[in-house]
DNA sequence: CCTCAGGGCTCTC
DNA sequence: GAGAGCCCTGAG
């Protein structure tokens, strides 16, 4: 069983990409490091005298590279960002080490399809019990992991059966947007070179999809980062750092297209990681409204 | 015991 | 365009 391994030097911390929000299947181990199902395989991140190193099995470097968006100069976005807003600079600083990740679409469609009016504890556990119940078995240092469903499985799962493993509300949206996705009624593969607009077209036509859903998926298995997802938080972040007034969801969404152009997408995870994790600064605005 | 919110969406009016 | 309702769970 061959193990192979790379290294990231650069604008890496684990606990920073894996713990922002995008992603519900890495957790991390008793030892402090981190591992996670990606796709069909386990990989773990592994820290060794200040290194980070990526262990995997049955892929590519090419995928691995992929997925961790080694490509891309994060350091370089960060001083861009910088210098056009410094109201961001605290959040960057703080949430430096994000890197977004490129996750599987169809993963990532169900993924948040399931985030819908959820927390994310719960999320990362459903999205658990789905894989145990109906993704495949994978042996990884003598431990037994589940994979992710194809579409094909849970287009034909049963109501009950998801229901069981807590998916409430969302089950029709899940069996038929698999189902959907599995006949070809929407062409989740063929996206890569269409505009944003024409694939957030087509990925709303599946039940569970919505602006925010859709942006999130674009965000982060289309790499897109001139993309602004706005949540609940992101939206009281904005009325409270920019607006200083309630906005609706799309304005918020403008305002930022607007201010972060094609960095927009980190950004919106700097801010959500940062606020998150620091809720008393928010302090002085409602929790709702619009 | 209760209410409320959580990486929103759909349906109705 | 606005508003109610939603499966479930932890927090308060």
């Amino acid at each position: 069983m061959t193990q192979r391994f790379i290294i990231i030097e650069k604008d890496f911390i684990p606990e920073h990409t894996f713990e922002c929000g995008q992603c519900f299947r890495w957790n991390k181990t008793d030892n402090g490091n981190y591992i996670g199902i990606v796709s069909d395989s386990v990989l773990e991140v592994i820290k060794e005298h200040d290194k980070y190193f990526v262990y995997f099995e049955n892929k590519e470097e090419d995928f691995i590279k992929e997925y961790f968006d080694l490509n891309r100069d994060y350091n370089m976005l960060i001083n861009e960002i910088l210098s056009m807003d410094d109201k961001l600079r605290d959040a960057v600083k703080y949430g430096f080490g994000i890197r977004i990740l490129r996750q599987d679409i169809w993963e990532c469609i169900i993924s948040f399809i399931i985030s819908i009016n959820n927390n994310i504890p719960r999320i990362k556990k459903i999205i658990e019990n789905i894989s145990r119940y109906y993704g495949k078995e994978i042996y990884y240092k003598g431990r037994v992991f589940y994979s992710f469903p194809k579409p094909e499985v849970l287009a034909k799962a049963s109501e009950k059966e998801l229901r069981m493993l807590n998916c409430g509300f969302r089950v029709p949206y899940i069996i038929n947007a698999a189902k959907m996705i599995e006949s070809g009624d929407v062409d989740i593969y063929g996206l890569k070179n269409k505009s944003n607009e024409e694939v957030r077209k087509e990925l709303m036509k599946l039940p569970g999809v919505g602006e925010k859903v859709s942006s999130c998926i674009m965000l982060y298995s289309l790499g897109r980062f001139d993309i602004f997802p706005v949540d609940v938080w992101i939206k009281r972040i904005m009325e409270n750092i920019y607006l200083k007034r309630y906005e609706s969801p799309r304005e918020i969404e403008k305002f930022a297209l607007a201010r972060f152009k094609d960095k927009a997408g980190i950004v919106q995870q700097y801010l959500y990681f940062y606020f998150r994790n620091n809720k008393d600064f928010l302090k002085g605005i409602s929790k709702s409204g619009c």
